[in-house]
RNA sequence: GCCCCCUUCGUCUAGCGGCCUAGGAUUCGUGAUUCUCAGUCAUGCGACAGGGGUUCAAAUCCCCUAGGGGGUACCA
């Protein structure tokens, strides 16, 4: 059939931002011509101008580059088939039509959008429920065609349809169709501005561009139909067609916004990780085999196949989306961890970014297992910046202990004594700074007692053991007052990271408010 | 109305006539680890939409029904 380098496409139109749908589109596009080892470019159908603008092309850019999804040819990148932005190819589909009015496959139709309308009705009736052109321009006389012209009727430019073809179709996705073209009607090619239309302006381009494979929302089989015939028209080789099922919200019903953002740069602004976020769509109809859920974006390249998009529509769940994103998140190193959290930091201090970045990523990496997007950790770490104010189930947990003032206020004076690191991030120097915090694999040579958050924990099970408590009931209280709340890391994880000041602080203020 | 497509655990899916007492992931339940939460590990609940065929044999092929989705524009 084609014998030519694979080349896919996705052609947005720039009327608001990019969605879901649109995104997998993309991304099937893109891993298509991966895999194939052919090009991927992007085709901006920017012909519907008052719904078009600026503002979305570059929404729409920024969440394919946010994806990771890059193209070889396209806006700001340019190429040998541009150009790219329909409204500048308005000469190429002049020519094309010129060509299929002289071929006989366009004519002119003069008629008003009221006759249009008014001819629709009366076939509702005849037709029972269809709805569609009536044809009335269909075999005009020259005569006719220069009264209508003389009334200074501007034409727009029809596609004549065959009357009734049985076409015999295959799809990539759905397989062996039938259709028969008296269900469609002569379509609008270009209008007397000589603004095309999508059906008409998508051919030209595609023939233009070189376009291998067309991979699409199931929105647009019928489009495909009156597009194979514009090919056979043109006398240009119809390209691969793969039309693929929409994407539904939980109750299987059309996505709305109520159901999901529907603007890829929100889940970036919420701090979704976009490799879990690539990876999950990727998912909503494909499968990169039979048990493995997580792969990278070569791993899908290596995988992919667009007969392996399925036929059935699938429902996002951002369950399932939330776990994927704990799961990359737990995939990083603390450095990275921090890194890429740091856009929604602004709680942190500058200084601590700078001059205690071995403490910060100490106290990253403690949540790196209870977040799922990079912009949970900052409302976790404020116990560690500022005294916090005590949380009712802290509360609980302190009040339930009758001794627990007691408690604090010994070991505040145990660990006042203790060889325990500083403060941040005010009172710890940068030497103290280098320290990093064991993971429970490579725990290091301890240098002096509290060096390591299991050297302050024995020395804390052999002081309740001196006071004659369980080590179980008194760690409860000590939580609470150190990091105002009943959930969080290790204890002496939190002990380490705060610090002596802070802990001793904290103790003392909490026994001082209990009894 | 008419045309097209779809239908496996709640969800994403594997399965393309015998390997299926239907596999994995997620969610949920239970247990273990334990100073809480999370994580991790183990374990459990959970599906072939319904009805007819074809066949020695059907989740897999055919038909009907039901349900869902899409289309039926001077939008894309």
């Amino acid at each position: 059939m084609i014998h030519q380098t694979p080349r896919l496409r996705f052609a947005p139109s720039p009327t608001g931002p990019l969605h879901l749908g649109g995104a997998r589109t993309a991304l099937y596009n893109w891993a298509a011509a991966r895999a194939l080892g052919g090009a991927f470019l992007l085709r901006i159908e920017d012909t519907d101008q008052a719904r078009s603008s600026a503002a979305s092309l570059q929404i729409i850019l920024a969440g394919l580059r946010w994806l990771g999804i890059d193209w070889d040819e396209g806006p700001e990148k340019g190429g040998d088939y541009g150009p790219y932005f329909q409204m500048e190819r308005l000469p190429l589909y002049r020519q094309a039509a010129d060509r299929l009015l002289a071929s006989g496959h366009a004519y002119p139709c003069y008629c008003t959008s009221e006759e249009i309308e008014a001819g629709r009705k009366e076939l509702e009736i005849q037709k029972a429920g269809f709805i569609g052109y009536n044809g009335r321009c269909r075999n005009l006389s020259a005569k006719e065609r220069a009264a209508f012209e003389q009334q200074g009727r501007k034409p727009n430019l029809r596609f004549r349809m065959p009357e009734a073809r049985v076409m015999q179709v295959h799809d990539l996705v759905r397989g062996d169709v039938e259709v028969n073209t008296k269900e469609l009607d002569d379509w609008v090619m270009l209008r007397p501005d000589g603004v095309p239309l999508y059906n008409f302006a998508c051919v030209v381009d595609d023939i233009g561009m070189k376009i291998t494979h067309v991979v699409r929302g199931e929105e647009h089989f019928l489009n495909g139909i009156k597009q194979r015939l514009l090919f056979e028209a043109l006398g240009a080789p119809c390209p691969f067609f793969a039309h693929i099922p929409l994407i539904l919200n939980k109750d299987g019903k059309k996505l709305s916004k109520r159901d999901a953002d529907t603007n890829m740069l929100d889940y970036r602004d919420k701090g979704f990780p976009p490799e879990a976020v690539f990876n999950y769509i990727a998912l909503l109809g494909w499968g990169f085999s039979a048990d493995r859920d997580l792969f990278t974006r070569e791993e899908m390249v290596s995988a992919f196949a667009i007969e392996g998009i399925g036929k059935s529509g699938s429902r996002f769940d951002e369950e399932k989306l939330r776990w994927m994103c704990g799961e990359y998140v737990r995939r990083w190193s603390k450095a990275e961890c921090v890194q890429r959290a740091k856009p929604w930091l602004q709680v942190v201090p500058e200084v601590v970014f700078t001059q205690h970045a071995g403490w910060l990523q100490n106290a990253i990496a403690c949540y790196q297992e209870r977040v799922a997007l990079m912009s949970e950790f900052a409302g976790k770490i404020g116990w560690l910046l500022a005294d916090p104010a005590m949380d009712e189930a802290a509360k609980k947990n302190l009040a339930k202990e009758p001794a627990a003032g007691q408690w604090l206020r010994d070991y505040a004076s145990v660990l006042e004594q203790a060889n325990l690191p500083p403060s941040y991030p005010q009172d710890r120097s940068e030497a103290d700074a280098a320290v990093d915090l064991p993971s429970k694999k490579d725990a290091p040579q301890p240098r002096c007692r509290f060096d390591t958050p299991a050297q302050i924990e024995a020395a804390c099970r052999a002081f309740t053991e001196r006071i004659g408590v369980k080590f179980g009931n008194f760690v409860h209280p000590v939580r609470a007052a150190l990091t105002g709340t009943d959930k969080g890391p290790g204890l002496f994880d939190v002990v380490f990271l705060l610090g002596k000041q802070a802990c001793v602080r904290r103790l003392r203020a909490a026994a001082g408010s209990w009894s």
